[in-house]
DNA sequence: CAGTTTATTGACCCATCGGTCAACGGTCGG
DNA sequence: CCGACCGTTGACCGATGGGTCAATAAACTG
């Protein structure tokens, strides 16, 4: 029982491990020796609890963005003014802890594998189509029409996608309060000024500042 | 003289190669035993006109880059009225030659090693700083203020690099059609609709469509 | 035609990759 | 105390990577 609980946070180690070496080496460079000596073993060990490379990487990924996820969800949670879910999950998307350079280029580095292996495929598909399907369906609570909401998500997670880009490349020294405020900017445009979206929009700010503070303890 | 014109032919033939190779399988299994193979010679061949892959791929890159921006150019001579070097630098990046899927990957696949090759790095810097300048102006030419400009070539950039990113992801079938009303979309609500914008967007979408068939030949 | 340069190649070198395997050592139930 | 089990490891394997080199063939030069 316990053992089996012990083998599952040792997987959980690698994988955290082969996610940090891919965004810091890129995938060429994430070599099983590499995640290895990343975590103080042996090669042969991380093989022992990865049947392979790939099945290691995918994970990687897999548990990288459940962890987004999981702040997404527990954000959209606490709020059920109109705009509040929006926000969440555009605070979740840059949150502090994982808009960085090198997260950034973990998952660049996932995007351009996905044309030559089906299962990044298959995950990079399911990261979208949770984004676009929250991002709609946090539209449509602010009164916004199907259409309108459909169009509006296509833009913003357009954004997203440019801003990650932008952020694993490093232009312009992009911070993630500049890429929050480049999204609002366009919503804003979009919607006009509200000071409901406004309030949405500190509330989850406010919110997300604390989760991730929290987390340091 | 006519030596080094034929090496230099060569060395152009293997670049387009490298690019093709590049798009088509990744940087990964971007080798130069596939690219010898994918112009039908022999690695050693490929290596006596490039010293080393690095400078392969580099060549390569700047190459495919080289063809766009020159597109660009053509299309930003065709027109003098305010809109048109806009529209000019929209439809050469949505070129239907260059934004295809393939291609796409071949881009991402670089910013994807941006970050651990300087070169790349340089090359990326160059290409972003490049389309930044040119849409500055362009929008300058529109009577916008230089914040404005700024504001909107941020937001136009950012735009085309996700539209870039899921061409190359290929998410939701996206047409190069798509691309430009999608940006199109954006303008309009930040300058509202001028008959002479449209105008001038109608007018590159012809040139545009005329250069690359006249090119089939 | 002779000599020199240039293009192309196969054979080869070394490093490293992902992955296998047998052996070793600790831990736990009996 | 003992056998079964599990985690860990070094040694090893075949494949493949980038890159070198000497030999050969072809093309130009005088």
């Amino acid at each position: 029982m316990s053992r089996r609980k012990i083998a599952d946070i040792r997987k959980q180690e690698f994988a955290v491990a082969a996610f940090e070496v891919l965004s810091l080496y890129g995938m060429q460079a994430t070599t099983l020796q590499r995640v290895a000596e990343h975590t103080g073993v042996s090669k042969a060990s991380v093989l022992h609890y990865f049947s392979t490379k790939q099945n290691l990487i995918e994970t990687a990924l897999r548990r990288a963005n459940g962890t987004l996820q999981q702040e997404a969800l527990a954000l959209m949670k606490m709020g059920s003014a109109p705009w509040d879910r929006f926000y969440a999950i555009i605070e979740a998307n840059f949150s502090p802890t994982t808009f960085l350079p090198q997260v950034a280029n973990g998952w660049i580095s996932m995007c351009a594998e996905v044309p030559h292996n089906p299962q990044f495929q298959r995950l990079q598909t399911a990261i979208f189509r949770r984004l676009d399907s929250n991002l709609r369906s946090a539209l449509a609570d602010t009164g916004a029409s199907a259409d309108e909401a459909k169009d509006t998500a296509n833009i913003v997670s357009l954004l997203i996608d440019g801003l990650w880009l932008r952020c694993g490349l490093q232009i312009g020294g992009l911070d993630r309060e500049d890429a929050i405020d480049q999204i609002d900017a366009v919503v804003t445009e979009r919607f006009g000024t509200s000071s409901d979206r406004k309030a949405a929009r500190d509330k989850m700010r406010m919110l997300g500042a604390a989760m991730t503070k929290g987390r340091t303890g």
